[in-house]
RNA sequence: GGUGCGGUAGCUCAGUCGGUAGAGCAAAGGACUGAAAAUCCUUGUGUCGGCGGUUCGAUCCCGCCCCACACCA
């Protein structure tokens, strides 16, 4: 009886996820939103978290963020590593923080993989010394892809049959468990859906692709007068960070460092940031979980959920 | 006006000792479980400036014309 109770009043508690092209209008969305449901934020995005990132990332603004809770943004240091994993535990214990306020907590964000950790869990892989993984990077920066292709067919022999062999990222974080390990990181991608003892419910923003073009296109203008490169110039010192390797940091460091001129690097932060939004679109269009809207359809879309969330509270 | 150099994919260019062409970038599509704004995979694309000539055959050789750039007047 306790049990049933306890399931029929968290099944209650909801998580609205907002997903979307960057430079969509995600952010107006996920406020009016919130303020619909009387509730706060947690963004889902691997870039705003970091508190030295703010107009090359899109940041929300003071007001905004005055205006409705947020969270996940400008909450890290550049100096820390954020992981996907470190991510669905934070979200994971902020909306269980957020629950006891409120029913409806909304989820804003850009990083599909995040939002997938945090819906479906990640397998849980044993923590890998700092000291393999940077030994790794090292060895694989002097001797290549190469070496790593020898050493996974040597300690990883499932994974370079099966695997992406010309992907260093992918190799590298294989090797890395293989070596800490001694297994094979094929053995504990069990590929399970984490149940969660929450609702969620998906929206995705979507624009023509036109117009998507067009928002980047005059927002990258906007930050380049809103002082973006003042920004990039303290962080030069740390671009070598894996926070660092960010569409609009990347091409002003090359600027800085004269490899680029800056118009150039302008044009180059256009195009880098529309083939971003179209691989965040490949990546949330195979999500058949969710639903599409205009951004300009936040009234569609209260209604929409409105309905939703009376049914569920019915269903249960 | 003269001389030189060039005109080949959306862009920058390579190439064919004459048998209708290829790189990079862009574009399009896709993958992606601890770097994910990262990383990786796949795929086109052409009146080879125009008109003639030589040739079995011309993008390539020859002539004329057009266009761009540089230099000289």
């Amino acid at each position: 009886m306790h049990i049933v109770h306890f399931l029929k009043k968290s099944f209650t508690k909801t998580v609205i996820v907002i997903a979307g092209p960057t430079a969509v209008g995600k952010t107006a969305v996920a406020i009016q939103l919130a303020r619909h449901f009387n509730t706060e934020i947690i963004s889902a995005d691997s870039r705003q978290c970091f508190k030295e990132l703010n107009i090359g990332v899109a940041r929300p603004s003071d007001e905004e963020l005055k205006a409705i809770k947020h969270h996940f943004i400008a909450s890290h240091s550049i100096h820390e590593t954020v992981t996907a994993a470190g991510f669905e535990q934070f979200a994971l214990q902020k909306v269980q923080e957020l629950f006891l306020q409120h029913d409806v907590v909304i989820m804003v964000g850009g990083t599909g993989l995040y939002i997938k950790a945090f819906c479906e869990g990640l397998d849980s892989i044993p923590e890998i010394d700092p000291a393999i993984r940077q030994s790794i990077i090292t060895a694989y920066e002097e001797k290549g892809i190469g070496w790593l292709q020898q050493q996974l067919k040597l300690k990883d022999p499932a994974f370079a049959a099966a695997g992406e062999m010309q992907n260093p990222q992918r190799m590298m974080r294989a090797l890395e468990v293989a070596e800490s390990t001694g297994q094979s990181i094929l053995s504990f991608r069990k590929g399970e859906k984490a149940q969660r003892d929450f609702t969620i419910i998906k929206i995705g923003l979507e624009l023509p692709k036109e117009e998507l073009h067009r928002n980047i296109h005059s927002r990258v203008d906007k930050m380049m007068q809103a002082g973006l490169v003042e920004e990039v110039k303290k962080l030069l010192p740390y671009k070598q960070l894996n926070a660092l390797q960010t569409v609009g940091y990347a091409e002003l460091f090359d600027c800085l460092d004269g490899k680029l001129p800056i118009e150039e690097a302008v044009e180059r932060i256009k195009i880098n940031t529309r083939q971003y939004a179209k691989r965040q679109l490949t990546w949330f269009k195979k999500d058949k979980e969710i639903k599409w809207f205009a951004p300009v359809d936040a009234d569609e879309m209260k209604k929409w959920l409105d309905e939703c969330l009376m049914k569920r509270m019915q269903d249960c």
